[in-house]
RNA sequence: GGGCGCUUAGCUCAGUUGGUUAGAGCACCGCUAUUACACAGCGGGGGUCACAGGUUCGAGUCCUGUAGCGCUCACCA
């Protein structure tokens, strides 16, 4: 074996082995109890980050754990289309070559972006094997393939056949770049420094004017009211009076609604911040202001749409009264409209004042532009409803509801799935249970073509005296829903519901919703249109839990009994900000579609990383890492141990980004700037550390565009100090298995595997093995990984290297019994390791193994082919020596207060020392077997007795006083001194602690017992500590 | 504005129901090429636990308030 462990070297071989074996392929029928996880499909819009890393590891942790446990476990892989993502960034490498979408037919551009999407998907599956992903690659799905989307088809259908989805005309939030609606939780909101621009109306009678503050000018062209609150001193005289819009000349009414902010001025609450800008008159622009669509509602007001999908002013989407002065606007952008009606009103005396204003403004979560509230056509699902809102407050376990739901959810029945799902986190579940209390009905249609194609045909009829006839329309055998296609009937008026024969007059819309394309397809002869928009992506990962395993019909893709078998899954893992757009929708349809089952009994939230300066990770700002090369540098092992021992329970961590110097290798911490918009940023070019005049450009330089990487200044990589522990920890399991495995001759006799150790180390590091075990079995059962980490880190480091290791070296040569025990230890820390360092310990598995038979009495460990399908170490509680780990202390004790003097005063390590021991020291000695001896670097102990020899150090330990002699050729008064001093000093302040709390009488009257006497035997030592230390420095004194 | 989280050693973080003199890793200082490992070993220095009150015999831990940082929901009059 080489001295040190290279990853590279093993990596691909070991990740070969585990899938010829086909270790991570779970089927039904086994017997053994299923364990699940789905992965959170990556999108194939770009490769995976280091979040995605962190995910991925931890599931991997619990998946691996699992399958040692026994479990039939499947953790099941796959992509997410990513509708608007994925289209967005073919769209602009289309752009980069002169190209738009429109320039292709919809076949060919969905051709391209089913290209890039192969490409990224086998990025990401080559990232996920790369990271040791123990996922079942043969059940790998696709949010778009066959499977889900049958998947996907069925769930439209059966949800538009149920009533629980319709069509309606409402203010969505428009993306006038992607030219797309978004649902709620698609925009982000920014701070925006704005403007108040207060504009006079003036009064259709011309008595005079009134003013509006609007931030949003351009709108003022479709407005159809301007509302004062009815509690204005001032709305009574201007009752029934109409206003005259400026630049459109349409005349308007002043209507009355509470909804109106009051100014200060006229009685308005003045805590309130819109009553410091507020006229008190109000614009109203329906169709381009939600709250405004309300208003419009409340009091019969058109709704007039002045802008075109791609937002500029436009009179062809609604807007007829164009006059000649409102003509000179139209075909203007948004924001150049907003300009020039400022001048207008300018230009006209009608704008009163223009104050700066700072407020946040919805934008696209894609194209980052302003979203525009925009009336159009969608199709929603009514997720308000009971069966399925209801369904997902009702899902939450019980003691994690904060109080009581709004009185409209109907309470839990007892029914199948009802308070079966539990946040880690707990206080996760809070944001679940907000966002479904104050739930609005979802926006699904996308007008996209990368997606599921909305599966309805559409056709616009005219009403007649006895309804509507059916079968004129090709769509008679409709009056009653089939199997296959359902017809919905809407009044275009007002978008209610109709049966055929209610359709008396007016235009009506027939929506036929088909389970098949065939069944569409037959209807287009008659005049019915397929509706060209996809579904919103979340529609179709909301069925990720159904759809994987084939549901409506499992068997029809040779998945027979997956569904039963695997769903609900354990844990979904996954990031914060996915309990909105997720876990909401995924617990919502699969409660709905099978019958009250929950996707996942577990929701796990972990930690987001950041940057060392609190900043998210991002491309632009460069401060990302790639995961592939911390693969490549130290190795996956590493990358997981590190990201397992960061993962805390805090909503984020931070991981010091450092760079790689292109010229020498080294990594170092990078110069950082502070951008315009302020954060804190890898200086765009860096200077070499260690090759002077050697330059180079940082992610930062690159991605901002401010340096070009070249030969002459290379692009430097980023990595992090922090993943060398992992890759430390990784060697150093590596050699201790080495020392192990040279102290291990081949033939040792199998009947040992049943002998009870004997000597105390061998049973305390048994009991320690045993500990560390409970440890991580309650951990992993918390979702706690840090502490996993954590308990790893110190069983095999300090524990068994520092501790036991160097304990054994004299003697595990000549004994039998110690050599199994050894193989042991070492056989359950690899099992132990093996879900968070997968790749290191399977390569030293095979090594063991050829040790022989492991296992002793009280630790069966069965042997097996891999250590990714060994059992999971289950120790008897017997092993658990209380003796052993009380002896052990107390020798630890000892070696280190000896190991202290050694170090104080210089002593060269390799000097063999005597110690004289009193009588608890002695038998600590007797009962360490010798540790004592070697850790201390002891040549002999020998009985306090007589004079204390010359030049021999007194100190003093629990309680006693002790001596170490021939530690020194010559004795260092001084520095003899200065050391007693410090004792005497660090004692007597803590004996003053002691007796102060000993003097308390409330201590003495309140505290246990068990407490007060605790620190009596403390104080007592402490005591004895002291005096030891002012005997050695009076018998100094009187020597010096 | 509502909700949530964070503030402990130079850095990144632990600290379970309040109970010794608050811990770890990295970094730093000293010693060590010793036959598992220098990606190492041994030893050391370093924190009045953000701040101010309170409860308690006892507070990093519980309560109240303040400040700063961050996330999230709502808000474009």
């Amino acid at each position: 074996m080489p001295k040190s462990y290279s990853p590279r070297e093993h990596e691909a071989a070991i990740m070969q082995r585990w899938e010829s074996a086909r270790c991570f392929h779970a089927t039904t029928g086994t017997g053994r109890a299923p364990y699940s996880i789905f992965i959170p499909p990556p999108n194939v819009t770009a490769a995976l980050h280091l979040g995605h890393a962190l995910n991925n590891t931890l599931q991997d942790v619990l998946t691996r754990v699992h399958r040692m446990r026994g479990f039939e476990t499947l953790w099941l892989p796959g992509t997410d289309h990513a509708g608007i993502a994925t289209q967005s960034v073919v769209e602009k490498r289309l752009l980069m070559q002169g190209k738009r979408r429109t320039d292709f037919t919809r076949e060919a551009f969905i051709e391209k972006v089913q290209g890039w999407k192969d490409e990224y998907e086998a990025v990401i599956l080559s990232q996920l094997k790369a990271m040791g992903s123990s996922c079942d690659v043969e059940r790998t799905r696709f949010t778009m393939d066959p499977v889900c989307a049958t998947a996907v088809r069925e769930a439209f259908f059966r949800l538009f056949s149920d009533g629980l989805i319709d069509r309606g005309k409402r203010l969505v939030n428009w993306d006038p770049v992607s030219q797309t609606a978004l649902a709620d939780d698609e925009v982000e909101m920014h701070e925006v420094d704005g403007h108040f621009w207060y504009l006079r109306y003036p009064l259709a009678d011309g008595s005079g004017h009134v003013t509006v503050a609007t931030t949003r000018p351009e709108t003022m062209l479709g407005d159809t009211a301007v509302a004062v609150n009815p509690r204005d001193p001032r709305a009574a005289a201007l009752r029934g009076k109409r206003l005259r819009l400026p630049i459109v000349g349409r005349e308007i009414p002043i209507v009355e609604d509470d909804y109106v902010v009051m100014p200060a001025s006229m009685g308005g609450d003045p805590s309130d911040a819109k009553a410091q800008f507020a006229t008190g008159f109000l614009k109203v622009t329906p169709a381009h202001d939600a709250n405004d669509w309300e208003i419009g509602r409340r009091h019969g007001l058109a709704a007039i749409n002045v802008m075109a999908p791609d937002g500029s002013i436009s009179d062809r989407h609604g807007w007829s009264d164009v006059g000649d002065d409102a003509r000179a606007f139209v075909g203007m952008t948004r924001e150049a409209a907003r300009t020039a009606i400022v001048a207008w009103f300018k230009a006209h005396g009608l704008l009163e004042e223009t104050r700066p204003y700072r407020h946040s403004v919805g934008h696209s979560y894609r194209s980052h532009v302003p979203v525009e509230p925009y009336l159009s056509d969608q199709w929603y699902v009514r997720v308000t409803d009971d069966r399925l809102r209801g369904a997902a407050l009702r899902a939450m376990a019980p003691d994690q509801v904060d109080g009581s739901w709004p009185t409209e959810i109907a309470p839990r029945s007892g029914a199948e799935g009802d308070g079966e799902v539990r946040f880690f986190p707990a206080r996760y579940a809070k944001t679940f249970q907000q966002w479904h209390e104050n739930l609005r009905d979802w926006c699904i249609s996308r007008q996209l073509w990368w997606g599921h194609r909305i599966p309805v045909w559409s056709k616009r009829v005219q009403g007649g005296a006895g309804g509507i006839d059916l079968a004129a329309h090709g769509a008679g055998h409709l009056r009653q829903p089939t199997q296959h296609a359902v017809l919905a009937v809407v009044r275009v008026a007002d978008g209610v519901q109709v049966s055929p024969s209610e359709a008396t007059s007016g235009e009506f819309d027939l929506h036929i919703c088909t389970l098949t394309d065939a069944a569409g397809a037959a209807l287009e002869p008659h005049g019915f249109v397929r509706d060209p928009d996809v579904l919103d992506t979340w529609f179709s990962s909301a069925l990720w839990p159904l759809s994987t395993l084939g549901w409506p019909d499992p068997s029809a893709f040779e998945m027979a009994g997956m569904l039963d078998e695997f769903n609900p899954s354990a844990v979904l893992s996954t990031a914060r900000e996915i309990i909105t757009l997720w876990v909401s929708r995924m617990v919502m349809f699969n409660r709905y579609f099978l019958g009250g089952r929950v996707p996942f009994r577990h929701v796990f939230i972990h930690s987001v990383v950041q940057d060392g300066f609190g900043q998210k990770m991002s491309k632009s700002l460069g401060n990302g890492l790639d995961p592939r090369d911390v693969i490549d540098t130290h190795g996956a092992d590493a990358l997981r141990f590190t990201l397992v021992q960061m993962s805390t329970s805090t909503q984020d961590v931070r991981l010091p980004v450092d760079m790689i110097c292109p010229h020498t290798g080294e990594t170092f911490t990078p110069k950082t700037i502070v951008t315009d918009s302020g954060y804190t940023v890898a200086a765009p070019v860096q200077e070499s550390p260690k090759a002077p005049g050697k330059r180079m450009v940082s992610s930062y330089g690159a991605a901002s565009g401010t340096a070009e990487p070249g030969t002459e200044q290379p692009l430097a990589r980023n990595t992090s100090a922090r993943f060398d522990t992992g890759r430390n920890f990784a060697n150093k399991l590596w050699n201790a298995t080495r020392f192990a495995l040279a102290n291990l001759p081949q033939g040792r006799p199998p009947e040992l595997v049943t002998a009870a150790p004997a000597s105390m180390a061998d049973r305390w590091m048994l009991a320690r093995l045993a500990q560390a075990v409970a440890t991580i079995d309650a951990s992993i059962a918390d979702y706690r990984f840090n502490e996993v980490g954590d308990a790893l880190y110190d069983v095999v480091w300090r524990d068994f290297c520092d501790w036991y290791l160097e304990s054994i070296k004299p003697t595990v040569k000549t004994d039998p019994l110690q050599q199994q025990c050894l193989r042991s230890v070492l056989d359950g820390l690899l099992r132990l390791m093996h879900p968070v360092m997968p790749f290191v310990t399977e390569t030293l598995w095979s090594a063991v193994r050829a040790a022989g038979p492991a296992g002793v009495r009280g630790l069966a460990l069965p042997d097996g082919e891999l250590c990714t399908t060994a059992s999971w170490p289950r120790p008897d509680a017997a092993l658990i020596d209380v003796g052993a780990l009380r002896d052990m202390e107390r020798v630890q004790a000892l070696v280190l207060a000896i190991r202290n003097l050694r170090g104080e005063r210089k002593v060269d390590p390799k000097r063999r020392i005597t110690l004289h021991a009193a009588a608890s020291a002695m038998a600590t000695i007797l009962a360490g077997e010798g540790i004592v001896q070697t850790l201390a670097g002891l040549d002999r102990v020998e009985p306090m007795a007589g004079t204390r020899p010359a030049g021999a150090l007194v100190f003093a330990h629990d309680g006693e006083e002790l001596w170490l002699a021939n530690v020194v050729d010559a004795v260092d008064a001084d520095a003899e001194r200065d050391r007693l001093s410090k004792l005497i000093a660090e004692r007597t302040r803590a004996i003053a602690g002691f007796e102060a709390k000993l003097g308390n009488t409330g201590y003495l009257a309140k505290a246990p017992p068990a407490v007060v006497e605790e620190t009596r035997a403390k104080c007592a030592q402490a005591q004895s500590d002291l005096d030891a230390a002012r005997n050695a420095l009076a018998a100094l004194g009187a020597g010096a």
